[in-house]
DNA sequence: CTAATTAGGTCGAACGTTTGACCTATTCAA
DNA sequence: TTGAATAGGTCAAACGTTCGACCTAATTAG
């Protein structure tokens, strides 16, 4: 049984190997953990043969720290510039609290989508959820790369609406109450689909969970409530509400 | 020299061994996920046999169950009473807000220090975060008899606050909004501990993060600020504040 | 009272399977 | 031909589970 002709697909180059067993273990490392996955799981998966992970990656811990070292990379795109964004329009506001406000929602929607899409970010955030809970080696390179810049970032936004400084403890305490609400929604998501209902994440949904916490991290900072958020259907409110005292700059 | 003499520990009762096999599990189980511990570890953490995880569970995943089952109870006695008081609470206020900011600020501190504390509820929560992440059959118990009761509370406390109805989705994601920002600085502690500087929890550092945390929550719910909380040392605060709006009973 | 039996629990030693690492032969592109 | 990549297989170690022997305390029969 010659079994060469009509072979689509033979002799693919490592490089799509290579990738695809990136990609495939970035999935089940996220989904079930490092000592869960098996090789065999992992190259059935990525369909290549077991030994190309010896090959790429010198082993199952080499292909994880590249998965770890990859998620960085592919990362940087979006979380990046949206960091720069954010630095520059705290800059650019110079203490008008409604401009301020703008660049919150802004960052603060940033931030939501990207973290409950439903595209490579998501096993993404869950692969850092479990450095987080239980560091590898890897950790203070994540820790340096993207979780300081992000924070910094955000505190720098925190202490313009506070008027407190960059790296006081509150500061960066309150940093972490923000982006952690923010993070908690793609964290316990089987959780809030149970409480509403719903069985995955639709733009739409997300977009109520923008119009949710938006107001509520504004309201943390003391901001006022952004221009664009909220463009009509959102929270008309009954006649309870505060944060919104009128008090203009800082 | 008859055998019997002065023999401290024999015939240890199975009660001792089945309850040190649940402790060690948890641990063990909350810190490395369920399929990083071998039977051998879970024995050897319990100075137990081996056999003693199949006599008293009839196996690793019979054990796995009884410890989220036995979670459930153990965390029975502080968060149980802490819905009704907040329930209660609630109900008591009766639509003033300022009785209501008191209540908020009492149930924030509950949690945080519940959540934050270094004994058992320290790896309960851990589990109880993988099981939100990888659901097991014992997920739909764990959101009965856990979540649910929990959310419900809180919700009728947003409800209050904010005007709308307990079951409404704007509630429950401000719901869950809420009690995600208590529960980010226990699952990002290692983040939390590398931006402060910090090694650990201790009482005055949880102390900080609820003095941080309690404003807060009342700006996202709109009610003033309690006046149990910030005793004086706490938040002095620059020029820039809001949500202290004289706003009186509803 | 004594001796045999039962019940509850522990123990060491295996069971068969799966794991990650490793190895060699083979295949294809250049 | 050469070298990168794949296929298939072997290996020792570790896995969860099971087993029979064993021990002790309580119970029962005589």
């Amino acid at each position: 049984m010659g079994g060469r002709p009509a072979r689509p697909r033979r002799r693919a180059d490592g490089a799509a190997s290579r990738a695809r067993l990136l990609e495939a273990a970035g999935k089940l490392f996220a989904s079930q953990g490092y000592a869960a996955v098996s090789t065999r799981a992992l190259a059935t998966a990525a369909r290549v043969n077991l030994s190309a992970i010896g090959y790429h990656f010198g082993g199952k811990q080499g292909l994880y720290r590249e998965v770890l070292r990859s998620l960085i990379a592919d990362t940087e795109p979006l979380l990046g510039p949206a960091v720069e964004h954010l630095v520059a329009g705290v800059a650019a506001a110079a203490g008008d609290r409604a401009r301020l406000a703008d660049t919150a929602a802004w960052f603060v929607r940033h931030l939501l989508t990207s973290f409950l899409a439903d595209g490579r970010m998501r096993w993404q955030m869950a692969l850092m959820l479990r450095e987080f809970h239980q560091p590898s080696e890897a950790f203070p390179m994540l820790l340096d790369e993207r979780i300081h810049p992000l924070h910094d970032a955000v505190a720098g936004l925190v202490a313009a609406a506070t008027g407190r400084a960059p790296a006081a403890p509150e500061t960066r305490l309150l940093t972490a109450a923000v982006i952690g609400q923010c993070m908690a929604f793609g964290i316990a998501r089987t959780v809030i689909w149970a409480r509403l209902g719903w069985d995955r994440y639709t733009p739409e949904r997300v977009e109520q969970i923008v119009q949710t916490v938006t107001p509520a991290v504004l309201a943390m900072l003391g901001l006022p409530r952004a221009a664009g958020e909220a463009p009509g259907a959102a929270k008309p409110q009954r006649g309870a509400r505060g944060t919104r005292g009128a008090r203009g700059a800082a």
